[in-house]
DNA sequence: AAATAAATTTAGACAAATCTAAAAATAATT
DNA sequence: AATTATTTTTAGATTTGTCTAAATTTATTT
């Protein structure tokens, strides 16, 4: 199915939210794309006539196993192009988002497993999101926010939500990266913030914004 | 300056015909374009607005400095993906072309010469055309089209116009390749075709159109 | 359950890039 | 030089993706 980058975008941004918060509606669709409510229920229209989207007026829309098929070959290039740049390119890892962003629209298929066999078929990308295979299978990952991460429980930064520089800056300010042993010591619960401990670090506190952003694996 | 997908293919196009031909001209621009002459004149209005192109209504039109630079900068860019595809994705080289012409839209100063460096600053891209620096310097090759070359006079095929899969297709069937040894045995006045020998292969025929489209060194 | 608030959709407009068909300018030919 | 042909431009329409403002539907409060 060839679509247009607006599409693509869309499909990639529905998908992105549905698995990070249950419902995905048209207002925090808007917000996450930047652009207006109107365009949103415009391009559900658009998805859904071309079968790639369930979608009811008022009651809400959700990716169908087509829609799914094709955020996971976006995401794919995606990541596989973060990958690249890190890897290859030598680029800082908060830095990659953006230009991945205009990368993952160029669709041959030939170039993208090309490119994931000279990676070396990579798992992940440089945020510790897994990179979809072929086929389009991920290995799903039993991340969580690092909000939500019980007290004093030993754990390593997943990943972060992967929107816009501003969270990643202020990251590399603490010395949190992908891979960081991280450990909740207290929560305050007047703001969400909580004091954390990084492995080789000083103890910092972090606001409740960035502990909803940041992921964990919980071993 | 930030210019849309279609503008850089413009830009690029006039470049490149100016180059190959003395005088381009709105049909010949539609043809190469694939589009109508009414699409063509449309632009030159925008790109002259933009001032990137000397353009006076029924009169012809020219890229101006800055219309050159930019068209050096989407030439390099694209290039450099070629190498790329060739000399890490392993692609051939007839076939990169389609999907350079979508990557050289990703723009980043920073991806582009971190691309130049991990490659080696190549000179020229896998079809021998010289590849721009970074301040948009490019090595001009004495090449002409191989129908010009005198008899019997020893040449390396050094680059193709780059329109195209078919003759691409054919010249592979031929054995001939960038850096193949080349040499003109007889010329039919009739049609333009040329009987030539390619080193270590059979003598072959071929057409005229084909020996425009060809480029050599002549050294 | 009525009133108010919030979310969603429609209606109508706009910019970019394209098209076709007709008009205008330039070039070529008799 | 008058006519014909070619090239180029204009006029007006179309598609895609977006917008604002108003209308509609659903949710929340009093």
């Amino acid at each position: 199915m060839k679509l247009s980058e607006s599409e693509e975008n869309y499909i990639k941004s529905i998908y992105n939210l549905q698995i990070k918060t249950e419902k995905v509606n048209t207002n925090s669709l808007a917000v996450f794309l930047n652009t207006s409510p109107a365009s949103i229920t415009d391009m559900l229209k658009k998805l859904k006539s071309k079968k790639l989207l369930e979608y009811k007026k008022y009651y809400g829309f959700r990716l169908n196993e087509a829609g799914n098929t094709e955020a996971l070959k976006i995401i794919r290039r995606h990541r596989l192009w973060e990958f690249f740049l890190v890897a290859k390119l030598g680029m800082e890892w908060d830095k990659v988002h953006d230009i991945a962003e205009e990368l993952e629209h160029v669709s041959s298929p030939e170039l993208i497993n090309r490119l994931d066999a000279y990676l070396g078929k990579p798992k992940t990308d440089p945020h510790g999101d897994p990179i979809p295979d072929e086929r389009g299978k991920v290995v799903l990952l039993k991340q969580k926010p690092l909000k939500d991460l019980a007290m004093k429980q030993n754990a390593i930064v997943s990943s972060v939500s992967s929107q816009g520089h501003e969270i990643m800056e202020m990251l590399n300010h603490y010395g949190i990266g992908i891979g960081s042993q991280i450990k909740v010591l207290k929560s305050f619960e007047f703001d969400g913030s909580l004091q954390i401990k990084i492995a080789r670090k000083p103890e910092c506190i972090i606001s409740g914004m960035a502990a909803q952003n940041i992921y964990v694996y919980d071993n």
